[in-house]
RNA sequence: GGAGAGGUGGCUGAGUGGUCGAAAGCGGCUUCCUGCUAAGAAGUUGUACGGUCAAAAGCUGUACCGAGGGUUCGAAUCCCUCCCUCUCCGCCA
């Protein structure tokens, strides 16, 4: 596999000094230079199109000019009234006219606001620019690796981590789906006390390299998923309270990058660094069939997410930095991984660039996501209007944002059941975890216990 | 859930239907003064989309005072609807 260094063909700076908000492409980008964008759009995998864009923004801006020339006269006459130079036969006819104006503007409003619309539907289904370094590819084949870490361990008939779950105690599969439906699973004592563990392991870690930690809703408005990109385009497979317009989070990364949406930072605030634990809820709409079994794909599950927020210049360190953060956890955790650099066509709709970090499955016999990491530039900063104020006092700046799982909780506890799974049935507690576990250092069946 | 108050620029906070893009203060920026990590003086300081320009500056047009409607030649200001915030009461972990 061959490493791709960055290039500086179409340079995505071009990017970085956005004049309007609320778009997620800068549009005058797009108007200006349509064709560059619609070949690195063409990189993704699914058809985009800027063409039509382009096309509902022209007609739109001709309707804005015609518009403000008739407020132009309106306020010209007004003027009058206001100075008193109408002369007193005239006023009746400036009346008129003014109403006649109203009447043409009205017109005009009307196909506006169509306008306006169709272009916020277009706009907001526009993916992110993939960068110059993601290599091209349509799928997951064509990731290039960029890095391993840690020794497969040699275990003969490794059982899944299903099977060790269930033999342990740690999951309960047909009570989850009792209780709720497929893809539910109850955590039994040792695994509720595992994942637990986990949790306060990560946040630990973090905040100790410099994340603050937070803890926000997990219900969240709809301009939450606007502005991260949930909405409007992948509604299907968020789980939604019809009566209050409120939608299960499906990642922290929703409520936290919205933590300072609509506001303007100061530079020196940045580089703000996040950290926080949520349960996560996802209806996996498009995922029918896939890891039915086990714990890997649930509709609820746990995740600490690291969320940065930093100046354009910034985000590329940042996301290596984020990365190799994320990459800290399975390390002290002592589990095999590797780092994948997503291709064009494997990526999320909003990301620049992305890293996925996969860890070793030693029953499935590979590595299986536990962690994304990417860099969003200034498309989710767009699209939540986060804003900050160059030091220098300049103009305020779209600022970037970036994120990643640090990690997926039960995927991690996952891992360790298999990673760690022992000849005799027992699984070994990482080093790392067992003060977070009262000292314990291993699970072993209860021969003797009862399934209650 | 009941009652009341309110939503204005980066922040605080004035605002009689036209003189308001909006007083004042804070903060920011520029300059001056002062020999000391301060204080003072003056000026300046919203955002977006257009036009002019090679470009920037400048000039200029339009919009924006919670959102959406209405009245009017003209609305931050009057009327209606909605949303949100705050205070008090009730209820509750």
């Amino acid at each position: 596999m061959a490493f791709h260094p960055p290039s500086n063909a179409l340079s995505i700076k071009t990017f970085e000094h956005p004049k309007s908000s609320k778009t997620m492409l800068d549009l005058k980008l797009i108007r200006e230079n349509a064709a560059e964008v619609e070949k690195a759009l063409a990189r993704r995998n699914g058809q985009f199109s800027v063409a039509e864009l382009v096309k509902v923004d022209q007609r739109f801006r001709d309707l804005q000019t015609q518009w403000e020339l008739l407020n132009q006269r309106t306020n010209e006459i007004s003027e009058l009234f206001k100075t008193g130079k109408a002369d007193k036969s005239q006023i009746e006819q400036l009346r008129a006219e003014s109403k006649e104006l109203k009447g043409k503007r009205e017109e005009i409003e009307k196909e506006k606001v169509a306008l306006e619309e169709e272009l916020d539907s277009l706009r907001l289904g526009i993916p992110n620019l993939p960068h110059d370094s993601v290599p091209d590819g349509k799928d997951e084949t064509g990731n290039v690796e960029i890095k391993t870490w840690g020794k497969i361990p040699a275990i003969s008939n490794p059982k899944h981590h299903w099977e060790l779950g269930t033999e342990l105690d740690v999951f309960d599969f047909e009570r989850g789906v009792k209780i709720a439906e497929s893809r539910f699973t109850v955590l039994m004592e040792m695994g509720a006390k595992m994942e637990r563990a986990l949790m306060n392991f990560m946040l630990d870690l973090h905040s100790k390299r410099g994340y603050r930690e937070v803890f926000p809703p997990i219900l969240v408005n709809r301009d939450c998923l606007i502005g991260t990109g949930q909405l409007p385009k992948f509604g299907e497979d968020l789980y939604k309270c019809a009566e209050d317009d409120l939608f299960l989070v499906p990642t922290a990364e929703v409520p936290v990058t919205n933590l300072y949406r609509d506001e303007i930072l100061e530079e020196e605030q940045l580089t703000i660094n996040h950290c926080a634990y949520t349960p996560n809820f996802r209806r996996e709409a498009g995922a029918a069939g896939k890891d039915t079994r086990g714990y890997i794909r649930q509709h609820q599950f746990n995740k600490v997410e690291l969320v940065k927020f930093c100046v354009p210049e910034k985000s590329f360190d940042e996301l290596e930095a984020l990365t190799l953060d994320a990459e800290a956890i399975l390390e002290a955790l002592e589990l095999p991984y590797r780092r994948a650099l997503l291709c064009a066509g494997d990526m999320g709709f909003t990301s620049q660039k992305t890293f996925d970090i996969e860890v070793w499955f030693p029953a499935q016999d590979k590595y299986r996501e536990i962690s994304s990491c990417s860099n969003f530039g200034d498309y989710q900063a767009r699209r939540a209007n986060l804003r900050y104020r160059p030091a220098d006092g300049g103009k305020p700046r779209f600022l970037h944002t970036l994120n990643g799982s640090g990690l997926a909780i039960g995927r991690t506890l996952a891992a360790i059941l298999e990673n760690y799974q022992q000849t005799d049935g027992s699984v070994k507690i990482p080093k790392a975890l067992q003060p977070y576990l009262g000292g314990l250092t291993e699970l072993r069946p209860k021969k003797d216990s009862v399934k209650v």
